[in-house]
DNA sequence: CGGCGGCTTGATCCCTTTCAACTGTTGTGG
DNA sequence: CCACAACAGTTGAAAGGGATCAAGCCGCCG
């Protein structure tokens, strides 16, 4: 019984047995080539709680993707203002803004125990020229996540507090819900400090934002675990709407 | 004469001959990759103000570059609403966000009678394999386009409506003058209501933020023309902070 | 138990929004 | 060429929402 546990850990620590395959940097490459990435990849290094895993201003070693847990990335002035501008789930990638200039532009830190694995950008580069389907996979990756920066900026430009947490419960549960993860009862991670920072609102305001949801019946929240009790009305709330393009026109 | 500036203009349509050669896609390229790039990229197509590039949905065809002129990318809701996420003056690429699922994501206009250079995808993925040093250049361009959205986020959160338009100006006067463009007396092409919708403020607020902005004697303007008088006190109102990251550790 | 940190709740103030009127420019047609 | 409409931008007054300051709650850990 205990063997057959770690075999299967073992197999979990190769990337075509690892549970994010479909979402991470195999998806799209065929079985030899993910065997190959697998060569490379520095895998399950393991972070803390509020541990960092680099550095704005470190010269940039790798790649991240999130195998386990979650992670904040943030940028901070030499006033001390700091604002998150990321929020990373299992299955996504994060430390591509350094591939302009090799250098990182954000902090990152863990926001619970996690699992991250690292692709060194030496190899990255070494290994794209011959391997051009995973450098596809990377530049795929790294749209999807400019896609998401405007999603930020819908998310901060003109909605109201209450939309604004609406609208990031909904995401964030969409978001668990695609790599796996229980998506209508979980705990948050972030706190509450780290949630308001990243939406642009006050602490205050955003506890404010959860108490009218709760007494809308949408969710139950104590301390950082929530539960969803109606999705639907929360996507009301929040004036979600799914944007798959349906070619409307401006004007 | 005129012959020779007809051969100047000659010149100035090819990637090696072009102004924007430093900042565009040819930067870091050989000489001979150069021209081989320039086989590929349709040049000057000329778009009037207004006129779409393409619209959010369909089928993406190339990646853009503009050559003159200015863009901007918006989203825009089955209900109506639309949001501008970004703003693309010479030299800077856009489009990227489609190469997640070969779907443009966003709607892009010209602001102002415009060129722009198309790298058709087809070209570019046969191409990249051989040539990895134009798909690094991509990438080095699309990761500086995430930073450029972790500046929207910053721009966006927790920021007053004076900060928000003094941040805009200096922020669009800089990468003016990075283009070789004049950067303290200028027309913006953009018009107030594109400004709030990108600000995520009403158009009210922001003519007001202008009329402080102007009585503090850091610009003049009216309309679309601007005069940048005092750029460092702007810089000091807009709580401007070059992130040329200092190795400022968090907490 | 006591103290601390993370979170919640309350009261007040201020900035942005909203609604409305006005100015000035551009463009069209008689 | 002027009258007029249409539009972009400005200014004013009132209303509302979030920020701010302050106090209280509660789970956690020494």
């Amino acid at each position: 019984m205990t063997s057959k546990l770690i075999q299967l850990d073992e197999v979990r620590r190769i990337c075509s047995g690892c549970n994010m395959r479909q979402l991470c940097l195999p998806a799209g490459l065929q079985p030899g080539e993910i065997n190959e990435l697998d060569q490379l990849v520095q895998k399950r290094r393991r972070i803390k709680t509020d541990e960092y895993l680099f550095r704005a201003g470190d010269v940039a070693q790798a790649i991240y993707a999130v195998r386990v847990g979650s992670f904040k990335s943030f940028r901070l002035r030499e006033d001390g203002v700091w604002q998150i501008v990321g929020i990373h789930l299992p299955g996504e990638l994060f430390g591509l803004d350094a591939l302009a200039d090799r250098c990182h532009q954000v902090s990152v830190q863990a926001l619970e125990t996690s699992n991250v694995c690292a692709l060194p950008l030496a190899d990255l580069e070494a290994v794209s020229a011959r391997m051009p389907s995973l450098s596809k996979q990377v530049m795929r990756m790294t749209s999807r996540e400019l896609n998401s920066g405007h999603d930020n900026h819908e998310l901060l430009a003109r909605r109201s507090a209450q939309e604004r947490v609406a609208l990031f419960l909904c995401r964030y549960a969409d978001r668990r819900r695609n790599c796996g993860l229980q998506a209508d009862s979980f705990d948050m991670a972030i706190s509450r400090q780290d949630l308001s920072n990243y939406l642009g609102l006050q602490l205050e305001t955003v506890s404010r934002a959860f108490r009218q949801l709760k007494d809308l019946g949408c969710i139950t929240a104590n301390r950082s675990l929530l539960e969803i009790k109606d999705l639907s009305s929360l996507r009301d709330i929040a004036g979600f709407c799914d944007n798959t393009p349906d070619y409307a026109y401006h004007q």
